[in-house]
RNA sequence: GCAGGAAUGGCGAAAUGGCAAACGCACUCGACUUAGAAUCGAGAAACUGGGAGUUCGAAUCUCUCUUCCUGUACCA
């Protein structure tokens, strides 16, 4: 009987598939588990081998636990709106829908071969109408609700609508936009029913609003603040604007608090944990309201104008000598004096102009400018300049600051360059040089009522005294925005919405699904709108209550719908819950169900969702929570983050054609002070160039780690490497490349005295023609593109071995690996164990295809413990002691490696289990078949295989997890190291039940030791019986 | 700048206070084979980034420096 894995992996995924093995049951009494992968985005360019890494290692843990007797749900989906699809709908005319499916189609494929123990009858897709119904239906619950400060939670629109009609808003504590205005009862049952929708989106969790948006020209489409890295968008880099627009947004910020709170009571990884904390951004202290005094160009009837202003330190508001609001602001124009309006102008013209970008590349610059005007210090009553600057963020806070230069290095800045006083308000803290901004050491001196106090006393006192003048409060900040929820895009949910005299109206949910209509072209339209605006069937029609014809607009009965569709990170917020329930057509999830799953055990993905998909998905579940909707206020008990499996790019090293001439001697001066580049530069005397621009090189002096094997094998100095290299080099090149060399410089190729030193470029070649030993099918290289067919290869020992290099797994890098031929050449079983093997699973680590043959030949290895040429070698024959032992040692470990997700060292732990056991020549069925079921999460098919042909019926899947028997590893005697302050010396065996005095007369009886000692009486002889004898002395 | 993580053979790694380098790759030699692949056997190498401390004993704990990675950044 041959291991033939290819059949036997085909053969257990049909019986899985046909079986529904790994079906999870809604009712059952045995505890639930629910293991989650973050969810997959269906590209079109399928799987690498970096992908399924997570996907093992959630795998093996939900087969360990079903062995461990629990329920386990253990689901797969597709995150299937999103952008890749409609840039190639834009690009091929193909409809999205078509090319996701196949997408789709190919994962599916790729997954099923790797033999994952998904339970695929609760698969979703969250751009299947049947379950965007139901994001849709969410979008709607966060219309209807609003937030309740004093309850702390989401509570329906229609208590919020009560409270307005018996007490209007004035003594409401709820969370709504910065601008809302105050009103009576008597005033809000005066008002319009428009006017009253209009105030009520000011409340709602989700909101209709203008607001300053990322806008992505190139994506046509607005970004959310995750999507953007370094002012440019995160996928493709294109330049993002600022522009204001009026778009759905989601009231996160509400949830800002409880977001942060929460993350006590999860385990998360702490580094994930700490950029949610980051994004939330948390700031506490207060809120201070600074008077405008009035100058000429304020009427007197008009109201003295107020800049708010929130700051952390209100201990240092006696060290404040200017203002500094953001050139956006809205005061800046109404507060500037006419003698100032030109300098205000132009440089609010000039800030305007530059980017996002350049203004973060370039936060050196000091720029600003003075608006002519004065504030009034709330408790000194002296005039204090108010400045603009780009500084200032209009984004964060209220956009303005009260400067403090003596206590922010900012503000510092800002006055050194202008001038401005920087009065110093710490006792005994030298300020000339720079601000003084720890809070800790902080003693307060000239600031009248504070003076001598530390930071935490005087600021209680300064927002004390504040509050008594009606000048400020306590405050939080959060840098957490809401975040926009409307994209100008096709593939993703509609809104059920449609407008009403420009105001949204939600579709009754008993009309959910709005279906994604039909369109034209996936572009934009001429004027402007979003792509749903080519749709010429999207219109409500409010007596049919469907969809109609857009010529049926009246705005009577029939009107507009909604043109922006939703973000990708809809359907991915509350996608564990439908797993629970995933085929419920009438609720999102059913209670009974909810009840039993609760939320995922254990959540397995990667750290680039920390602050995106992680973070909003936490605040769907709140507000779910809140409206009683779901029974846990986080989903996701555990979460661990995958680390990215590399590449192992190969290269192959050109020689530029110029050469750089060196004398030897001039170089050695060099070397002392500089680097080896720098000094090649500073000491050259003549350049030129080979006759060939195509001369490869083999690697054997162009890659470091191999110049220190040879390094060593001339036994060089560390500090003359690079020297030598080059020495060396000349030595090869005189031999090998004197024929590329121009005759005039031949004289440098032949004596020692001249170093010539090589430009060289490194040039990626598919990992494909790289065999295990790094050395390059060099006629596959020629052929694979023209302009590399007549290199001329210099060759080492007839070989030319490939620098290698480790980067991110990209086509472009020609490093990709695909599962697929990992799986044919040495199966799925042999690509799970590999994928583990790799190392620890948080970790970055490379790929190396040609480290697989270590665990396919385990494989092989455990085959031939149960069966040969012969057929089936296990017997009931009684095991030995040693089959026991070796049993039971794994047991133990690989149960504690599987709890810790140290799955890296139970491969190993397997390892050797089999070469024990082959080594004890062990053909007991009483060892050899609970291994199986250790093995079987790592490498289900072989294990189910070998299970059947021991003659089980069932699917080894269902199989108890074996009893760990402490029994089978007591022995009765240690071999003692015995060490020497501490260094150990030799060996020792010694029974296990002697005392401590005794293991120390027979160690010192010994000779060895007497021989170690050498007369000396040892000062102090530390035993720890069972583990090590040490003398001191 | 701030935050988090890391540094051990040629490579992936193991050891969490007690015999450093288990396990695997690569390497060398040998056996088998017409040959290659595969398989089996044997072997070599390297002393935990630097410095200090705690300890009988430190890869492991503490301090400090260096380097690298990841995230984030004018957040008042």
């Amino acid at each position: 009987m041959k291991y033939d894995f290819n059949d036997i992996e085909a053969k257990w995924q049909k019986y899985w598939a046909d079986n529904q093995t790994f079906k999870a049951e809604n009712n059952s009494t045995k505890p639930k588990y629910y293991v989650l992968d973050m969810f997959p985005y269906p590209s079109g360019a399928g799987l690498h081998v970096g992908h399924p890494l997570g996907y093992i290692a959630s795998d093996i843990y939900a087969r360990y636990k079903r062995h461990q007797g629990f329920n386990v749900l253990h689901p797969q989906g597709y995150d299937s709106f999103g952008l890749p699809a409609e840039q190639y709908a834009i690009q091929t005319g193909q409809h999205p829908a078509i090319t996701t499916a196949e997408n789709i189609k190919t994962y599916r494929r790729q997954l099923d071969q790797i033999g994952f123990s998904f339970d695929w009858s609760r698969e979703v897709r969250t751009s299947d109408p049947s379950y965007y119904k139901w994001t849709q239906w969410i979008f709607i619950q966060l219309f209807n609700s609003w937030y309740n400060n004093d309850k702390d939670k989401a509570e329906d629109i229609s208590e919020l609508i009560q409270h307005f009609e018996t007490e209007g808003n004035t003594k409401l504590n709820a969370v709504c936009d910065d601008d809302v205005e105050e009103f009576t009862a008597e005033d809000w049952n005066g008002l319009s029913a428009e006017k009253q929708q209009q105030i009520l989106l000011q409340y709602r969790l989700t909101y209709l609003a203008e607001t300053e948006v990322n806008w992505c020209p190139a994506f046509g489409t607005v970004l959310a603040n995750d999507e953007i890295v370094n002012g440019v968008s995160e996928r493709g880099g294109h330049p993002v604007i600022r522009k204001k627009m009026t778009q759905w947004s989601m009231r996160i910020s509400a949830y800002a608090e409880r977001l942060l709170q929460g993350l006590e009571k999860i385990d998360w990884t702490d580094a994930l944990k700490e950029s949610q904390r980051n994004w939330i951004g948390k700031s506490v202290g207060a809120s201070v309201t600074f008077n405008v005094l009035p100058n000429v160009t304020s009427s007197a009837v008009e109201k003295p104008h107020k800049i708010d202003v929130f700051t952390t330190r209100p201990d240092t508001i006696f060290g404040v000598s200017f203002m500094t609001l953001a050139p956006e602001h809205d005061l800046v124009l109404k507060i500037t004096t006419p003698e100032q309006k030109a300098e205000v102008e132009a440089y609010i013209e000039a800030t305007a102009k530059r980017s996002e970008r350049d203004r973060m590349a370039d936060v050196k610059t000091i720029s600003g400018a003075f608006t002519g005007a004065y504030a009034e210090h709330p408790f000194t009553k002296e005039p204090i300049p108010i400045w603009i600057g780009d500084y200032v963020l209009a984004g964060y806070g209220t956009g303005a600051v009260m400067s403090v230069p003596c206590g922010d290095q900012r503000d510092y800045d800002f006055a050194k360059y202008f001038n401005i006083p920087i009065p110093n308000i710490f006792e005994g803290v030298d300020i000339s040089e720079e601000a003084f901004a720890d809070k800790e050491k902080t003693i307060i001196a000239n600031s009248d009522f504070i003076n001598g106090m530390n930071y935490k006393k005087a600021t209680k006192r300064v927002i004390y005294e504040l509050e008594q003048i009606g000048q400020g409060e306590g405050k939080t900040n959060y840098r957490l925005r809401d975040a926009v929820f409307s994209r100008q895009r096709y593939w993703g949910e509609p809104f059920p919405v449609y407008y009403v005299n420009g105001l949204p109206q939600m579709i009754d949910t008993k009309h959910l699904p709005i279906e994604l209509p039909e369109v034209e072209k996936y572009l934009p339209t001429e004027t402007g709108e979003p792509p749903l605006g080519n749709a010429t069937v999207w219109a409500w029609d409010t007596d049919k209550n469907k969809v109609v014809s857009n010529d049926l607009i009246n705005d009577k009965t029939v009107f507009p719908l909604e043109l922006n569709t939703m973000p990708g990170w809809a359907g991915s917020s509350w996608y564990f819950n439908r797993y629970m329930d995933a085929n419920n057509p009438d609720e999102f999830a059913n209670k009974e169900a909810l009840d039993y799953w609760q939320d995922v055990d254990l959540y397995i993905g990667g750290s680039e969702h920390a602050t995106g998909h992680l973070l909003y998905s936490r605040f769907w579940q709140k507000f779910l929570f809140d409206k009683g909707f779901v029974p846990t206020d986080e989903y996701a008990k555990k979460l661990i983050n995958q680390g990215m499996i590399l590449g192992t790019s190969a290269f192959v090293c050109r020689l530029q054609k110029k050469v750089v001439v060196t004398d030897k001697s001039l170089l050695k001066e060099e070397m002392k002070s500089n680097n080896w580049l720098k000094a090649v530069e500073a000491s050259q005397i003549d350049t030129f160039d080979l006759l060939s621009d195509k001369i490869v090189v083999s690697n054997y002096l162009s890659s470091f780690n191999e110049f220190k094997k040879y390094r060593r094998s001339k036994g060089i100095e560390e500090s003359d490497i690079k020297l030598l290299t080059s020495i060396d080099f000349n030595n090869f090149v005189t031999n090998q490349l004197k024929r590329f060399i121009p005759d005039e410089y031949l004289k440098y190729a032949s004596t020692d005295n001249y170093i010539l030193s090589f430009v060289k470029d490194f040039i990626h070649a598919d990992v494909s023609f790289i065999n295990s030993s790094n050395e390059l099918d060099i006629e596959a290289f020629k052929n694979w593109r023209p302009e590399f067919k007549d290199f001329e290869f210099i060759l080492e020992d007839g070989v030319y071995k490939s620098p290698r290099d480790v980067e991110k797994m990209s086509k472009s890098k020609y490093n990709v690996v695909n599962p697929d031929d990992i799986v044919a050449d040495y199966g799925a079983d042999s690509l799970r164990l590999y994928e583990m093997f790799l190392g620890p699973l948080e970790q970055y680590k490379p790929w190396n295809t040609a480290g697989i043959t270590g665990v396919h030949s385990f494989l092989k290895k455990l085959w031939k413990l149960y069966a040969d040429d012969n057929g089936l070698k296990v017997t009931d024959v009684t095991p030995t002691k040693d089959n026991l032992k070796t049993l039971h040692k794994t047991i133990k470990k690989v149960q504690e490696d599987i709890e810790n997700f140290s799955f890296n060292t139970s491969v190993s732990t397997f390892m050797i289990a089999v070469n024990e056991l082959t080594a004890q020549k062990c053909n007991s069925k009483e060892i050899l078949e609970p291994l199986l079921v250790l093995i079987s999460p790592y490498a289900p098919h072989i294990a189910e295989e070998l299970w059947e042909k021991l003659g089980n019926s069932e699917s080894i899947s269902t199989a108890p997890f074996p009893e760990f028997d402490e029994s089978h590893l007591v022995e009765s005697s240690k071999n003692y190291p015995i060490s020497f302050n501490g260094k150990m010396r030799f060996t020792m065996e010694l029974p296990l039940d002697l005392s401590k005095d005794e293991i120390e007369k027979a160690v010192l009886e010994n000779e060895k030791t007497q021989e170690q000692l050498q007369g000396r009486t040892p000062k102090k002889v530390i035993v720890v019986p069972g583990k090590i004898v040490n003398i001191v002395g």
